[in-house]
DNA sequence: CTCGGGTGTGTCACCGAGTGCCATATTAGC
DNA sequence: GCTAATATGGCACTCGGTGACACACCCGAG
């Protein structure tokens, strides 16, 4: 017997109760919207009191955003790790490319898509952790050795990445999906990439 | 006596107590901080009740962004009206460099912009704003005659050049706005200007 | 086996934002 | 001055979110 397998029994209970909540709760927020669902359906539904939701979800949003979590901190590492005589521009194409497509492997389903598309508070909360991320993509940029980057113009490549990907994501939306996100990624880079 | 007067006497009114409880509120936002001052609080130092506060805004987050309201209208006309034969990377630069300036003359204070950038339900409904805003964009720019610009694109650089716009302020708050707003916006868009 | 202590849960009370409803005061137009 | 539109206040309610308390459970130590 592991140690991990006692020390992690009862973190293994709650992700395992807390990926079933997350899921009903998408599944009610699909079908009903999600102004329209409260949180008392959510927990009744689950079988749980109010209560116990807010111990497994800080707060009514994070159930949509709560499995991406923490990938800001992988993301900044893999900025520093880039070679040190790639372009700014470019280390933020390859970096972001891979790091969407982790984003939808764990949340592929379209119709949560639209869901936070079609919802005011998600779409907020979204730009949000989107903004988040992107102070901390243009701190990593600046870590990198000898990249010389002023804080200006960090920040403008990093937002105008997030852009491209913003951007990228509503026109495969406008697809329904049927087209190669890592394509309209790579075009959106190729169109905007700045003077050097 | 001129006609706006006769037929605007309840608007004028109704415009001055927003005005007032707009102000009250923001220095109250500033001197305690946004979530600290309830609508109470704002209600009641303003001898209103607290029911005619949602009355002349429809949420507490709206007396910050109140005054600024219905530019959109005023920016999609503007980008519609720029010669034909212009860039649209052009157009954008100019309509909102000039479309930044009237929202700060609006809202000068840097100490409400440091405000919104300190808490994020407000920054949350800046993003809001701005992406509202960035959709009517760029249906105006598909609008202009003989544009020929696919929805990818216009949308690609109209999330490019609001990124610009934000990256810019941010800078300008870095210099506690000691630096020309302008001079940032040309040399955000002369940084990040799109392939032809 | 029993006695704790840590942990998860439910319940209750509370707060703040926001809304609907109704009674009332104010004011515009005849 | 009278009537009707409008502005306001008060009340009750919903919903998201939090703090406090009590209870049940499971664990290892004695």
């Amino acid at each position: 017997m592991k140690a991990e397998d006692r020390a992690g029994l009862r973190e293994r209970t709650r992700r395992a109760v807390r990926a079933e909540l997350a899921e009903l709760a998408l599944r009610l927020f699909v079908e009903h919207g999600y102004e329209e669902t409260t949180v008392d359906d959510i927990a009744a539904a689950a079988g749980v009191s109010r209560r116990s939701f807010f111990r497994y979800f800080p707060s009514k949003e994070e159930v949509v955003f709560g499995d991406v979590e923490d990938l800001a901190d992988q993301v900044a590492d893999a900025i520093r790790v880039r070679p040190a005589d790639e372009e700014p521009w470019t280390v933020l194409h390859v970096v972001l490319g891979e790091w969407e497509e982790k984003i939808h492997s764990a949340q592929r389903n379209p119709a949560v898509l639209r869901l936070i598309e079609s919802t005011p508070a998600l779409r907020a909360r979204l730009h949000q952790k989107r903004d988040a991320l992107r102070g901390r993509i243009t701190d990593a940029l600046r870590d990198r050795p000898g990249s010389g980057l002023d804080p200006f113009t960090a920040d403008l490549l990093t937002a105008c990445a997030a852009a491209a990907l913003d951007a990228a994501g509503r026109e495969w939306l406008r697809h329904d999906g049927t087209i190669d996100r890592r394509e309209l990624i790579d075009h959106a880079f190729a169109t905007l990439a700045p003077r050097p």
